[in-house]
DNA sequence: CTGATTGCAAAGAATTTGCACTGCT
DNA sequence: AGCAGTGCAAATTCTTTGCAATCAG
């Protein structure tokens, strides 16, 4: 597993009018989107804040763009163990490898690294042949903080809107 | 992580009554279809098979059950990489731990383990000091197979424009 | 120019819910 | 008996699609 470099917003446009998608506003704002995002976003989300920014932008493109940026290695799909409904949440793809761990208690999603991790994937290869393209690794459960204590069972709850 | 013994039948339904849990002829043949299971079942298939046993069973109870071994964690949920649609597929969760890669090539599904997994899971307790209940690794990619022959694998060329 | 991309509206897939009835324990 | 469990149908949530209009290259 060779560690990619974590692509600025130009490399990830770049990285697709090269191979030969055409930019539009709405496609520039969604990726400016995913990449100013400090927390993970599921489509709602992205179309809500790429509105922000290119009115109109209708909700068809905001999943038409997300299948285009995942075809390409650019982004990845998450669960985060479905802790709230079944959407999928994403973020730019070239990062450090990580996982995540999302808290039964608090909803709070962390993101973790372990070496063990890439001997996981290592093993994948060597033993079994094969060859990854996508891995995903999520765990969930109480984090530190609310295996503390006992009694911290309020699930936090997040406002829904088209 | 201490792996458990694979349960039997019999040992499922006990661990439901003593807990309380009433048992019906619907619960008691979803069960069984589970446990039979050669394959990973999704919701629909689950429907199908406990008909084939208790006729007239309705989905509704086939996804309020789902959702009752998950909560007791005999079941184990699964995306497999949502390889044919956002459905989900269950496993009986007290196997030997293990993961699975899925084939984008042919579509099969590999069970895989790596004593780098249980370090991973050793690392999260101890490091990030969280508490896993439930945790789901899937990689997708190309089985040895696949890899192997360039005709096979369709899907590994450069994705196509949208 | 011209085919790729968009918006729109409607359809689709997977799952959940309210309610009256049924049947475990 | 009493309440958990079920069936039914409709509702919800999330995502996809067909088609005509629009726009990037």
């Amino acid at each position: 597993m060779t560690p990619r470099p974590r692509p600025d917003r130009r490399a990830l446009l770049d990285e697709l009018t090269s191979r030969g998608v055409r930019i539009t506003a709405q496609r520039r704002a969604l990726i400016a989107v995913i990449q100013d995002a400090n927390r993970h976003l599921d489509a709602a989300s992205l179309l809500q804040l790429a509105r922000g920014r290119v009115p109109g932008t209708n909700r068809a493109t905001v999943y038409r763009t997300i299948e285009l940026l995942k075809r390409f290695g650019l982004i990845d799909e998450l669960d985060l163990m479905h802790l709230d409904g079944e959407k999928h949440y994403y973020e730019a793809s070239a990062r450090r490898d990580h996982f995540h761990l999302a808290c039964f208690g608090c909803g709070r999603i962390e993101e973790f690294t372990s070496p063990a991790f890439e001997q996981v994937k290592a093993d994948i290869s060597s033993q079994a042949g094969f060859e990854i393209r996508v891995i995903r690794l999520e765990a969930g459960g109480l984090c530190s903080m609310c295996a503390g204590s006992a009694e911290t069972s309020r699930r936090r709850e997040t406002p829904k809107k088209d």
